[in-house]
DNA sequence: GTTCTATTTAGAGAATTATCTAAATACTGG
DNA sequence: CCAGTATTTAGATAATTCTCTAAATAGAAC
């Protein structure tokens, strides 16, 4: 949810390879397992992370949990680093 | 250097703080401390975090360090988030 | 309703990170 | 060179984070 939460959730490289990996689309947590080499449990903790800071979203369906890229927060954290550069009145980077 | 060493760099809450004080201008590690309710070696240990992020460059001058913000870094970051929402290939967001 | 599959939660351990105090380094200016 | 100021480094500790195993929950399908 806060800004902190977000950059916090982006910090861990597997974190961000599973944004990676939904950006093609949505993916059970299952399938998302299936690319690293870690336990179920610890996959379901990262997921857990990046839904807390609204990264992602969930749907159920039959037996799978679907999860999905929430791109909304991301325009957030982009403006507070273009806000960093100086682009803060001008929408468009030089 | 790496990615993954600018995105923890940004992780914490103190160093994002030090960017943005830096917006505006260099500033000493002893100015930067001012603002902190930390001692003097750990502003000199989030300082160095961000320097090897490549974040922030130094420059001595007289008895002191300056520092100050180093912005094309955070380009990088952009393009990775801007790649994760789905715009590779045009450049003028929706 | 029992069993099977998918996922999460709980609890514990190892690794990493943030912080402090004390000491070291670096530079200034007499 | 000596004394003073600014900053960093070293070493220790507390807090946080990542990971695991084992157990719990949720739903599906028979």
């Amino acid at each position: 949810m806060s800004f902190a939460e977000t950059f916090k959730a982006l910090s861990d490289p597997a974190r961000r390879q599973i944004l990676e990996l939904l950006k093609k689309g949505p993916l059970s947590a299952g399938d998302i397992g299936a690319h690293f080499a870690m336990t179920g449990a610890t996959i379901s903790y990262h997921l857990k992370i990046l839904k807390q800071a609204d990264l992602i979203f969930e749907s159920r369906e039959k037996n799978y949990i679907y999860y999905q890229l929430n791109t909304s927060v991301l325009e957030e954290i982009m403006l507070w680093i273009s806000t960093l550069k100086g682009e803060n009145d001008h929408d468009q980077g030089e």
